[in-house]
DNA sequence: TTCAAGCTGAGAAATATTCTCACTTGAGTC
DNA sequence: GACTCAAGTGAGAATATTTCTCAGCTTGAA
């Protein structure tokens, strides 16, 4: 999403475009993988040393909402976000070293009606993730640090 | 699961079939809602009193690792599980009442493989699941305690 | 420049999960 | 039943993550 576009988007709900906000989108446009909190506060130090971590939280939170990123289930203790570009995105996950591909293209509106209907719920959503290893992490099943990126 | 198979089955790991692991599987069988683990515990314990919580924590994860119960992610902030009855399941997710209905058909074959071709991944698994309203919830919205269940 | 929300960072607090350890129990063997 | 011992236990401490609080700072508009 260009700057600008975000700036509106934001604006139109009387929000700011902060420096902590500006720092974690600059990290999140960096990466192809998704991260911990904790991991997008540090970097997000390196672009700007006086971001707090509570900003981070609150930050991935707004951008939740805003559907600019998304969790990720992977099985840790605490939370990871990947970026959304495409609308209606779902996510390739590596177990390897977390890159993560989006795609669109779910299929599932034919298995949701089926469900409703055999069901009875309304259905209101879904959730739907892929796992396993990329082609960079399959050719080097020894090193756990593929592409320099450490566990986070 | 009957209660003969499931000890055959911890046996066959060394594994014992002690007090705190039948409370929770009793609690589990009475229920077709997903539980928080502090849930299970409250529950564990009106059957019997001296089940800690750790103990639950510990029963919980291997019950998952027996594929007896799975995670299912709801947005809160701790975890919750819902059993699996089916071998390949999904779940059904009432955002109401935490009813859970449980599917296997979920056909995503073709789409695993085409994902593979595509990003050059090995695919190695998957999650999916609805969410929504069952019939009941949809028809009393105002109540959130459907069913006699408090939030969990 | 001025102003008023909106935001912020730091640290405290709340919450969830795991760990530790001395004690207990389940289940096999006699 | 009594004996044995590895597996399992409960309590509470420890750890980790996430949220809250609040006084002060920033952003964006006028
Ligand atoms: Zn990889
Ligand atoms: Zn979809
Ligand atoms: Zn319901
Ligand atoms: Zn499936």
């Amino acid at each position: 999403m260009p700057i600008n576009q975000l700036r509106q988007a934001l604006h139109d709900q009387g929000l700011k475009l902060t420096r902590s906000r500006l720092a974690v989108l600059q990290v999140l446009a960096a990466t192809s993988a998704h991260l911990k909190v904790a991991e997008v506060h540090r970097r997000a130090r390196q672009i700007d040393g006086r971001v707090g971590l509570a900003s981070v939280y609150r930050t991935m939170e707004l951008l939740a909402r805003l559907r600019l990123v998304k969790h990720v289930h992977v099985e840790h203790r605490h939370r990871h976000y990947a970026r959304i570009r495409e609308h209606h995105g779902h996510h390739l996950v590596c177990n390897g070293c977390g890159l993560v591909v989006e795609f669109s293209d779910c299929q599932l509106e034919r298995l949701t009606r089926a469900l409703a209907r055999r069901t009875k719920f309304r259905i209101e959503g879904h959730c739907m993730e892929f796992f396993g290893q990329c082609r960079e992490c399959r050719c080097r099943p020894a090193s756990n640090t593929a592409r320099g990126k450490r566990k986070s």
